[in-house]
DNA sequence: CCACATTTGTCCGTATGTATC
DNA sequence: AGATACATACGGACAAATGTG
């Protein structure tokens, strides 16, 4: 198994790009197969990521549309 | 889809048992095939469930073995 | 309003790697 | 060596919401 699974890296590379500011409070995230073909690998591991970050309050998903960069203070 | 996630439902009812004290501190959690049977879904949604009480910090994982209900002061 | 495409959200079955007994 | 179990991953599928025509 790879020492740090995929769906960590992908989680990982978005939280750094929030926290780097590449991504900012209202922006639209890349769509499910954008991250998949981006990053090489599966939609079980996109969604495990954004899970996650969902869950940190880092994203808001919305179904039909897009998920977004919360505007946390 | 249901309005509740299995993999919810599944974390749902144990946080439940933890919580009402069904599951001890140390006491092994149900195999994931357990788990599956029990609550008639797949090895992805139990997946999930047990994902997020371990970043919840209600349990740990140890490959080889089982999982264990964790004990938080 | 209806049809269609796109996207998120969810689920399943299956497969592989690795750790423990 | 073999059985068992966790951890991870993939591909395919369908529902629900949205947007567009």
């Amino acid at each position: 198994m790879p020492r740090v699974p995929n769906y960590e890296r992908v989680a990982a590379d978005i939280r750094r790009q929030i926290e780097a500011g590449e991504l900012k409070p209202g922006d639209e995230l890349p769509s499910t197969r954008k991250l998949q073909e981006h990053y090489g690998v599966g939609n079980n591991a996109v969604y495990m990521a954004v899970t996650l970050l969902t869950r940190e309050g880092l994203i808001e998903g919305h179904q039909g549309k897009a998920r977004y960069v919360v505007d946390r203070s």
